[in-house]
DNA sequence: TTGACATATCGATAGATGACGATATATTTG
DNA sequence: CAAATATATCGTCATCTATCGATATGTCAA
């Protein structure tokens, strides 16, 4: 054989088409703004409003980033009168934002 | 008071400028072939060479991916030779991985 | 020293992304 | 119904990013 059996490996590499889908959630939660939202969101759901507040940005802002969260899957929303509230789906979105605070720190740095 | 006491919680947020370096790794992260070579990576240190032909892009794209993903402090390297080998040094990665492989699967999808 | 190999860097270009103002939709209140 | 509020969408523009061919640097081998 010619190709790739350089090491031995026992657990398989995921496909590339799953890392590239892996690559877009990535990107889509790489942005302070939507960190922040999604730190919050871990820890209560709130709505556009108070999200965009929080960011200091405004509201129709916070709106676009909650719907490419949403549309990729890390977050899905719920109608109240006129507000919408968010809240987080993704289980993993905890374990990636730990791994966040553990590096960039909650003031530690 | 007038701004943001809205939820009563025990943990502090990230301050923004942590945010943003966060999002400037994950952004560099956010990438198919950048994790297809954190995946190798995790599991034995490779030369920019076999990190391309795993990927199947020219070994001078690969070292500009391998270039970006050291200078934010995910790898780094060693030369040999005329090779560079690369390992990863934030520790991190392992776990943000495992989250990838969960929900994107090492074909189990 | 010359040539082959491994890696890194440069400059240009096409395409993606973020931020914005303006506007649209839906809901409550008067 | 009209006005106010909350959220969402649209079109534009400046900026960033990925990729590429060309070229440079460093190293080994003949």
């Amino acid at each position: 054989m010619k190709t790739t059996a350089k090491r031995t490996t026992t657990s398989k590499l995921t496909a590339l088409e799953g890392l590239e889908e892996a690559a877009e959630c990535l990107r889509i939660l790489a942005h302070a703004h939507r960190l922040r939202i999604v730190q919050m969101l871990l820890r209560d759901r709130y709505t556009v409003g108070e999200l965009a507040e929080a960011c200091e940005i405004p509201s129709h802002m916070a709106s676009e980033h909650l719907r490419l969260m949403q549309r990729c899957g890390l977050l899905r929303s719920e109608k109240e009168g006129r507000k919408v509230y968010y809240q987080v789906t993704e289980p993993h979105l905890a374990n990636i934002m730990a791994c966040v605070e553990a590096r960039f720190g909650q003031g530690s740095r």
